[in-house]
DNA sequence: GCCCTATATTTGGTCGGACCAATTTGGTCT
DNA sequence: AGACCAAATTGGTCCGACCAAATATAGGGC
């Protein structure tokens, strides 16, 4: 048995989809332990375990009394992910906050990791946007290929702290959007644009210009997530009212 | 009674920074709960809980059979305050990369508040640059109002994905230096070069500038704190010796 | 000695009940 | 309306019990 089908992970789930929903009020007091025990048909055990985890995740703060509602606002960047996958299709706002802090990220940790590259690495590096390259005509098919290079850029920056956030961040995101049916449709030459930058870099080691190349790529990438979110509402509305 | 001080907190804590501290190889089998119950002189509900919380950090993984300890580098993002506060100093190379990861950061929120300002929260910025001016000569004292800064910016910014990863960076950092004996020397004039870009950044609304001040700032804090904190440790070895 | 299988033991998951400290609520008085 | 107090509620913790799943051990075969 998996750790996560446990029924206090279950119950943290729920009351955390619940407080990010909005559902309760920051400040005001959440159920109580015994409530939240008849309600899941749970020991109290099982509750009060939720309730550890939904404090760690900073939703809420428990104290004798009853536990308080955390802001949203105050909370660990692991509710982002629960964030995003909220409802039909993530709020467009937040993915393109999203990905402008994935992306000054991912910039500097190509500048990083280009400068900071021994020789082997760089031809690792550049083998790696070769094989992107061949997969480049297919949004989808490219995408263990770019988290390929973007982990071997990682591995290579070495930055921890880059390394914790992303863990929170979930860089799967992108293959949360293919499931939810949300296809960004990148112009013509984009990608190729972003490769050829990649490929003058390595060849120079030249670290300003990897970071640049990211920061423009993510630039249309954002663009063009905010369209296809934008039309499969659109698809999904229409769908509701037939 | 705050939550803070509870059995399961104190427990989680300490076995925290065992974790951290690396007293367990990655994927090995944490201790067992009944003989974590015996060590802490505890029940095994308040261990549960503890490994609860360690769990939702990423530390470890429950399951039938006993828990095993997860990679650091996979974890949460929230372990970086406590990693940090390990022993009599941090390590050097994880601060500055912090600091390299937050300069991004915080360029990004700059660039984006100048951009997005009313002119009511241009004044406002305006205002908080001066007092910020008006203590620049003491570093431990313009801290309150650099703070105050980089909030209103955080908050005209408004990205969310920001805010939750700065919840988790314990922006105290700084506090947190300076309550160790390690105080970062900014050469002359950093401060006001950084202050004078501001105002000009703030008067013509420019963005980019703005957000080029705040890296170059970070560039020269970047360096005097990785001297503060040697000097720091120079200071407690010799110590030690005597 | 190595591998496989069966069994025993250990471990996590959960439950219910008990008791105490801290907080909240409701009633009374001024 | 505000202050105060008692009662009720709530969190914090403990204990013992039981079951499912994983791990360790023993025995047999090659």
């Amino acid at each position: 048995m998996s750790s996560s089908n446990t029924i206090s992970h279950e119950i943290a789930a729920i009351l955390r989809d619940e407080i990010l929903q909005q559902r309760y009020r920051s400040g005001e007091r959440f159920p109580s332990e015994r409530d939240l025990a008849a309600r899941f048909d749970a020991s109290r055990g099982a509750v009060r375990e939720a309730l550890s985890q939904l404090e760690q995740l900073g939703l809420i703060r428990t104290q004798p009394g009853g536990a308080r509602v955390q802001s949203v606002k105050s909370a660990s960047l692991a509710v982002l992910g629960p964030l995003m996958a909220l409802g039909d299709y993530p709020d467009p706002l937040l993915v393109d906050q999203f990905l402008q802090t994935f992306s000054v990220l991912t910039a500097m940790t190509a500048k990083n990791a280009v400068v900071a590259a021994s020789p082997e690495q760089l031809i690792q590096l550049k083998k790696l946007v070769a094989e992107l390259a061949g997969e480049a005509e297919d949004f989808e098919a490219m995408q263990p290929h770019w988290r390929a290079l973007l982990e071997a850029m990682s591995t290579i920056a070495d930055n921890l702290v880059v390394r914790l956030i992303s863990n929170d961040l979930k860089a799967q995101f992108v293959d949360q959007m293919i499931e939810l049916g949300i296809r960004p449709d990148l112009r013509a030459g984009s990608i190729d644009k972003l490769l050829s930058s990649l490929r003058v870099s390595l060849n120079n080691q030249d670290g300003e210009l990897a970071g640049q190349a990211m920061q423009d790529h993510f630039v249309e990438l954002r663009e063009a997530v905010g369209e296809a979110i934008r039309f499969r509402a659109d698809e999904l509305s229409i769908r509701a009212a037939n």
